[in-house]
DNA sequence: TATGAATGAGGGTTCATTCAT
DNA sequence: CATGAATGAACCCTCATTCAT
């Protein structure tokens, strides 16, 4: 009865051909919403990147925002579904990680990075059908990588003292740090290059210590710090 | 440049008496920023409140976007300042990498997360002034890391292989990322468990991975130094 | 740059149908701007008398500038076409002075006078764009006049002793004058009288002097004056 | 008791020192009118340029339009004193309109000459009092002219087809016509020169167009009347 | 179904004017 | 008397959204 569910029926109801123009709706949408943010993005730009007019936007999407959500919820389903398809055909944790990590950057990087951005600027700000949307998202998209910790826990390759949710947050956090900070420099980054390095840094990371190795690192640094006061002491 | 130069001079002759409505009024800009995004906040609501009128908020900054700068500009001086201040009271490069989350984490919980989101958003869409002030702020705002990161790494305390540019990116965006999540969520995190768990997770990925033998090592020169110089007469 | 050429090219989509509409609102912001000038002119009363939103007018002009240049170059453009065309058909540098002239005032008073005004005080003041077009205009608007006036002093019809841009000046100045004096007494002149004086005047004082004549006027005031001093002197 | 009785009961009780005030003001006031233009001119700069507030301006002036009202008021009275007191001292209407011409060419270069335009396009769109004080500028301003050309007709030196308030729009509007190019084109005119170019060719305009005849019959009445006058004994 | 056209609602910004000190 | 500070009232302009065709 309210306009979204409306027209949802109506989407639902269109024939085939109606398909493609969806899908080109939200393709143009995705570029714009990704260049612009959802505050500056304009539904007439994404009207004519398709080169027809705002109103037959409209006849697909109720609004603005139910647009964005689409294309948001497009954009990860895209990668949740590889995802979940290819993680169990790695094996071990660590690859698994370097795998998602990989993939994220990849999907990124080919399809528009501002998705994520938009995710994070978006979803604190907007009203609560966006947030909960975003949540849902967000609960989805770090399913694999939490399923792939959770493994890696129980088989004692994690360290036990630090949340999943923790390591979780650092994952995604870092990957999407390293994004902007090759979009606001422009240059693209080598994702094979990064995934790897950034697989191996956090796993070493998330390892469990070896207290023996510990107490020898933590010794060196001692005496080196000793030595070295010392010698501004006496010189 | 007549009209800017004009209004420049007009907030320049402003008194004494005004430094505390600059402040009340960065305050309230940065709250409103902070919660609802440089698009989504108004220049209306900012005076709300204040409980004054938009004019006089305009008497003051020239622009919406002026005010923004100026708002992420304080924010971002207060932190740097302490930072900048208080890292060199702090021994080791462990014990500094922690206190430098610790000081953000907790400088994000008092006065504001959302400006770090707000950095992160604009940063990409914003014009040419507002890039390069974020340029130059995230440049002075990652300097006491950086130079934290710098120094551990002629002392061999970091792994070789990976630059100083990916470890800094970990560090901030798994510390935005914690922060968004918990804004998300709703709960505040507990300051310094999280930079605890952070820094020591951090802290392990990026040491060397042979830190053993390495350690070894350089222990073996480092006492060595120390005695060939105590021999020569300074002890 | 992005933004304009994205404002112009949607103006540059409209169809047909939207020529009348264009033309409807040219006229209205002709009458606003002619009846108050540019800077009292508000969009708001050009679109209220046109029964229509302001948004509308931005539909189909990007700015209230650019709605007032369309104006000012409509205007122009009509009487700058009619003298071009219609001069020529004239013979005679006198009665193509005198065509000018009463086309000019004619159409001065049937399609609003406030329109000349309005160039020769936003000229001064406007930005550069605007007074690029302005300064455009004026030379295709005094083109036809200067024409006449070069044809006739090669024909030694003009004393070659005053410029023809004075000459033109003054053409020009007499007439907004005369248009204005009308306008601030409410009187609509008698264009067809008017335009006869006026050329039957100027012209005169455009003809080489006939030195003879001009030695026997002088003569006579010279005796004039000398009978009004001795009868003063001696009365 | 209305705002304006009030602000001039009061600049009336002011004693000498705020005279040189008023006459400040009315300076940097003049200037910015001129330079920009009723409505671009802003409170805010006039008072800049005194180096003083803008509540100081409006302690001597009711209103932005009635400080207006006084510059054009006072720039006219010293123009109209001017002539007043000199065109009396001129011989012959023909002098007596160079003098005029040249006298408020000359005024206009040196004080200003966005003051005429202001008159000429504030005439048309502000409100009665503004007009009514327009109008009445005008009436004296234009008397030293409309008197000289009475006179004139009276001696039968002008053709009696035309009104002399035809004469008069000729010789205003030709004078602005002429500022106003100089003003666009940046240069400024030889006043001199200019003057006496406008004033022969327009005088040439005035004249009966049959002035040999005439002249030759005006000629003989004089000369004839003046021997008879000799005759009756006052010789 | 597709769309050209229209617009309500609001946003940022300006400025003459007021008033307490 | 001078003025720093504040502001109401407009103004220009934008844009998501609607609707008749």
């Amino acid at each position: 009865m309210d306009k979204k569910s409306f027209s949802q029926q109506r989407r639902g109801s269109l024939g085939i051909r109606s398909e493609r123009r969806v899908r080109e709706i939200l393709s143009a949408a995705r570029e714009v919403f990704a260049e612009k943010g959802f505050e500056k993005a304009t539904t007439a730009e994404i009207a004519q990147r398709l080169g027809t007019s705002e109103a037959t936007v409209f006849t697909y999407f109720g609004s603005k925002r139910e647009l964005c959500m689409e294309v948001l919820k497009v954009w990860y389903d895209e990668l949740i579904a590889e995802l979940e398809r290819e993680v169990p055909l790695v094996h071990g944790s660590r690859a698994r990680l370097h795998f998602i990590i990989r993939k994220n950057l990849k999907h990124m990087v080919e399809e528009g990075t501002g998705i994520c951005a938009l995710v994070l600027s978006e979803g604190r700000t907007a009203d609560q059908e966006f947030r909960d949307l975003i949540a849902d998202i967000k609960r989805r998209y770090t399913g694999p990588l939490m399923a792939v910790l959770s493994c890696a826990r129980e088989d004692g390759e994690l360290r036990p003292d630090i949340s999943l949710r923790l390591m979780r947050d650092i994952v995604y956090g870092a990957m999407e740090h390293v994004m902007w900070t090759h979009i606001v420099t422009g240059r693209m980054p080598d994702v094979d290059l990064t995934a790897s390095q950034l697989s191996e840094l956090l796993w070493r990371g998330f390892m469990p210590p070896n207290q023996p190795v510990e107490a020898l690192v933590q010794l060196r640094v001692d005496v080196a710090d000793a030595l070295r006061r010392a010698g501004r002491g006496e010189g």
